[in-house]
DNA sequence: AAGTCGGGGCC
DNA sequence: GGCCCAGACTT
């Protein structure tokens, strides 16, 4: 089954601009932090601007705030911007400019969580870790136990099926963690998966074996966006970024008829360090 | 364990 | 209009 994979992502794996021989550690650090959430499409022009502008811990350190969240551009979630300026001067002060090795050492870097710690030592360290995102926990849900999609929350059982499931060699498991993120991200997908052109439909799919059954009954239920004040936080960041500041009575104007969620999603702002008042005014960092 | 936090594209 | 996307962090 893991050869199976790994075999397939030889052929089919995409030429992913951050996995390219020689891409740094920090490089693929950002690309991590980048793709928490957010779609590989999206996330390419803005790395490579990125990178282009700070390709060293020590040089997005010393960046202006406000540029900072200006080329995070729409991304979204951009307290992940305000972190990896964090994570840089972390770097620069505690680890001399590298990024660090080890799950500890990454771990206590602001924004880097169980994930990316893991994917950083993997992918920039070729080292062996217990990789599970979104794609490798729906692709083990159904090969190894036979289910639609993976459970709401993620257990300690499952990620003892996730170690369980990876290769103990070392350069194989680096392998393994690439290819079986790929393959839950081009064929193993949430939506339609295409058993028709997976390696794995033949022999090593359980989901597939017992006739691909639906999944349980909708239990979870997410927040809707639409007049949410995440949508709100997000217009007003997108004005910020455009005219680097604003009037706080002009923002009332983005929702004439709740002037009060308005004022809400300005006072977190400021408390997320997202923007800063100067008298009458908003303005970014 | 549950909520919060962007934004866009696809069905 | 709901769902999903290389999650982290707080409570």
């Amino acid at each position: 089954m893991v050869d199976t994979v790994i075999d397939w992502f030889a052929v089919q794996g995409r030429d992913l601009p951050w996995r390219r021989p020689g891409t740094s550690a920090w490089a693929i650090l950002v690309s991590e932090v980048m793709l928490q959430q957010t779609p590989v499409v999206r996330v390419l022009p803005r790395w490579h601007d990125w990178l282009e502008h700070w390709p060293t811990p020590a040089d997005l350190a010393d960046a202006p705030t406000a540029e900072v969240l200006r080329r995070w551009d729409r991304l979204g979630y951009p307290r992940r911007a305000l972190r990896l300026q964090e994570c840089a001067r972390a770097i620069v002060r505690e680890h001399g400019g590298e990024v660090p090795r080890g799950l500890d050492a990454l771990r206590s870097l602001p924004g880097i969580g169980e994930y990316t710690a893991a994917a950083v030592t993997a992918f920039a360290h070729h080292g062996r870790a217990v990789v599970v995102d979104t794609n490798i926990r729906r692709v083990l849900a159904r090969s190894v136990r036979g289910r639609a999609l993976p459970d709401a929350s993620y257990s300690a059982a499952e990620r003892a099926l996730a170690t369980r499931s990876l290769p103990t060699d070392r350069e194989r498991s680096v392998a393994w963690n690439q290819a079986v993120m790929e393959l839950g991200a081009l064929v193993c997908t949430a939506r339609s998966p295409q058993c028709a052109r997976c390696p794995l439909a033949k022999s090593g799919c359980a989901w597939f074996a017992a006739g691909r059954p639906a999944a349980a009954e909708g239990t979870r239920r997410r927040q809707a966006f639409e007049g949410t004040d995440r949508q709100m936080r997000g217009k007003i960041m997108a004005v910020l970024r455009r005219d680097g500041e604003a009037a706080v009575t002009d923002l009332l104007a983005l929702d004439p008829a709740d002037p009060a969620r308005v004022e809400r999603c300005t006072a977190t702002l400021v408390a997320d360090g997202l923007a800063v008042h100067a008298g009458e005014r908003l303005r970014l960092p």
